[in-house]
DNA sequence: ATGAAAGCGCTAACAC
DNA sequence: GTGTTAGCGCTTTCAT
C-alpha cells in the first residue's frame, strides 16, 4: 500500500463520495496528474502507464468531473443555444445538427428558450453566462442593446444565425429574409400572379420577408392603388390553423386573389387544407408558396413550392465556428451568408 | 483601501480575468462569503449590506460562475435530457415544457441525442455523467443493461418517460403503449372496421402499440385466418412519405382494408394525402387514426382522429420530480401513469 | 449578521 | 515521462 489513507474531508452529509482522479491514481500507482494526462493527452504518457491507468479507470468506473476540469482550465466544453421556441419546428434541424456536430467533438449543448418577447432574454442570458459556456449560438440576431452589450462584454464567442445584420456581435451564419420576400414575389409574378396576398407570422424575420415581398410587388405593379399587399398576420409561432383562417379571411375580402405566400410551411399546409375543404384547386385557382421546406412539404398533394433553408448547414457551421474559437483557432470567414433556394414543386 | 492588492496568480495567457466574488466584495467593503450570501440567501444578510452588495454587482456587471459554485456545493443546477432524435416532432412538447419548467426554477437543460441505435448511448452517458447533472430525463426507458447499471451506480436522479416498465431505474412518467394499441383497435371495431391495417415506425414504443393492436384484433376476430394484421413498417423517425408509401403498398395487397392505424400523426397525414391524391374519401372509404395529436391534427381535413399524449405534462412532471429530488425533498409518488386520450374527430 | 479558513476535483506551471 | 505545488471561483464549516 503506497502511503496514508485518504483523510476525512469536508463532505455533504447524505451523499457518498464519488470516485476522483486520486482514487484512480492510487490504484494505478501513479500521481493524479498522470491520470489526467492519460485521459486528456495520452501521447504524453508511456504505453505501460497508460495501460495501468486505463485498467484502473475501468475497475473503478471513474467518470471525470468535467465541471472541475472546466473550472481549472476555463474550458467548459458547453455550448449554449437560444431559440425563440421549439414549438415551431423551424429551428429543429439546426438544433439537431448543432447537437450532433458538437457531440462529435466532445461538446455538449445547453438549450434555452427566449420566447418571442424580449423580456425573458435577460434572465436567460444570466443563466447562460453563469455557466461560462465556450460559445453561444443565437437563432436570430440579438435585439436589445442591453443584451448585445453584455454578450460583447463577457467575451464568449457568439454566433448569430438565421438572419443577416450589418452589425453582428461576433460571428454570423445567416441569409437575407428580405431577398426571400423579393424573390418569391418575382417568382409569382413570372408565374402570372397579379393579385398576391400574404399570410405571415408576426416575428421579426417573417416581417422582413414581408417587407421584401411588398417592395417587389410595388415595383412590379402588383399592388393596385394601395401600394400594399393584403396580409393576414398570425401570432408566432405560426401553426396550421392560422393558414386556414388566413385563407378564409383573405378570400372573403379579396375573392380575386391568385397567389399566397406563407411565412411558414405549416401555414401553407393550412392554406392547402382550407382550399381542399372548399373544393378549390391549387395551383389552378391560386398559387401557394411556403417557407422552410419542412420535411412534409415535398410529400403534400400538391407538392409544396417553398423556400429551402439549409438548417443543417447552419447548425454544423455554427458548431465548427464555436469549436474553432474555443480551441484557439481563428475563424477565417466569420460572417457567412448561406443563401436559400426557391424549390419549385406543384403548388405554384 | 482595505489591504494588499490582489497577488498575481496563475492565469491563462490571452484571456482577461473575469470578475469574481472577491472583486465585488472589495468594492462593497465586505467579505466574499457575504457576497455569496447576499445573492443566494439574502435573508441572512442585513438590509444595508444587501444594498451595498447589489450596487457593487450592478457596477461590476458580475455574473456568478455557476461551475465553481456547483463544484463546491455539488449542485450543478443542470439537468440532462436524452431524446432519440429531435427530428420527429413527437418529443418537442415535452422538451419545451421541461426546458421552461426547469428555467423557472433556475435549472438549465442539457440536450443529448441518442439516435435510435443503442451504440451511441454509452458515449453520451459519459458526457452527461461527467457534468454531474442534478438529474437525467430519458425519453423512453433505458434498454442496455450496461447503461442501466451505470445510471444506477452514479446516483443521479433519473426520470424515464414516454413509456411504462415494471423495473424503472428510478422515477417514471409514462403511459402504456400496449393499451393504446388495444384501445384504438377496439375503437375501430366499434366503428365497424373489420379489415384494419397498420403503418408503423419501427421503434420500440411503436412496436408495443402494434403488439397491443394485433392482440386485440385477434381477440375481436378482425385478423382473418392469419391471426395477424397487415403492417407496413417505416424506419424511425416516421415521416409523411412513409404514410403515403405505406397506404399505396397496403392498398395494393389488401384492397378491402377499411381502417388504418398509424404510429404517428405524420404518417397519418401521409395517408390522408395519398388518399386525397387517389380520389379516395376518408372516412367513407376507410378510417384513419393517428398517434400524438400533433398541433396540425385538429386542423386537417378531415380532422384527424388520434391519440393524445400530454407531452407538456410529462415535461412538467419530470422537471418537478428532478427538482424536488435535487433539493432534498422526497418524491411521494415517483411512478406515474399519465394515461392517454383517444380524440375522436372526423377521420374515423 | 459576518468573517476566516479550507477545499470541491481537476489541471497549468514548473520542476526533475 | 512523471511528480509537486498551487489555485480555478465558489461555498461549507466553524467561529465570533
Amino acid at each position: 500500500m503506497p502511503d496514508t489513507p485518504p483523510p476525512a474531508k469536508t463532505r455533504a452529509p447524505g451523499r457518498r463520495a464519488s470516485i476522483t482522479v486520486h482514487d484512480v491514481a492510487r490504484l494505478a500507482g501513479v500521481s493524479a496528474i498522470t491520470v489526467s494526462r492519460a485521459l486528456n493527452t495520452p501521447a504524453q504518457v508511456s504505453a505501460e502507464t497508460l495501460q495501468r491507468v486505463r485498467d484502473a479507470v475501468q475497475r473503478t468506473g471513474y467518470v471525470p468531473n468535467l465541471l472541475a476540469g472546466g473550472l481549472r482550465s476555463s474550458k467548459s466544453r458547453l455550448v449554449a443555444a437560444v431559440v425563440p421556441t421549439l414549438a415551431g419546428p423551424v429551428f429543429l434541424e439546426t438544433i439537431e445538427a448543432l447537437t450532433a456536430a458538437l457531440a462529435e467533438r466532445g461538446y455538449q449543448l445547453m438549450l434555452g428558450q427566449s420566447g418571442y418577447a424580449d423580456s425573458r432574454e435577460d434572465a436567460l442570458l444570466d443563466a447562460i453566462i453563469g455557466r461560462r459556456p465556450d460559445g453561444i449560438v443565437l437563432t436570430g440576431v440579438m435585439h436589445t442593446p442591453d443584451a448585445r452589450q453584455r454578450l460583447l462584454a463577457c467575451g464568449i464567442p457568439v454566433v448569430e444565425t438565421w438572419d443577416l445584420t450589418p452589425t453582428p456581435i461576433d460571428m454570423l451564419v445567416g441569409f437575407s429574409h428580405k431577398r426571400i420576400g423579393e424573390e418569391v414575389c418575382e417568382y409569382l409574378h413570372r408565374k402570372g400572379c397579379r393579385r398576391p396576398v400574404l399570410i405571415s407570422g408576426d416575428d421579426a424575420r417573417a416581417r422582413r420577408r414581408h417587407e421584401g415581398f411588398v417592395r417587389a410587388a410595388a415595383r412590379l405593379g402588383m399592388t393596385g392603388a394601395t401600394a400594399t399587399v393584403p396580409t393576414w398576420w398570425v401570432p408566432a409561432p405560426a401553426k396550421l390553423p392560422g393558414g386556414r383562417e388566413g385563407l378564409t379571411r383573405l378570400l372573403a375580402e379579396h375573392p380575386g386573389l391568385d397567389g399566397v405566400f406563407c411565412s411558414s410551411d405549416l401555414l401553407a399546409l393550412g392554406v392547402l387544407t382550407e382550399a381542399q375543404a372548399r373544393g378549390l384547386s391549387v395551383p389552378r385557382d391560386f398559387a401557394v408558396v411556403g417557407m422552410g421546406d419542412l420535411d412534409f412539404a415535398a410529400s403534400l398533394h400538391p407538392a409544396l413550392t417553398t423556400v429551402r433553408i439549409d438548417g443543417t448547414r447552419i447548425g454544423r457551421t455554427s458548431a465548427a465556428f464555436i469549436v474553432d474559437r474555443a480551441e484557439g483557432r481563428a475563424v477565417a470567414e466569420p460572417v457567412v451568408d448561406i443563401g436559400f433556394a426557391l424549390v419549385e414543386r406543384h403548388s405554384a
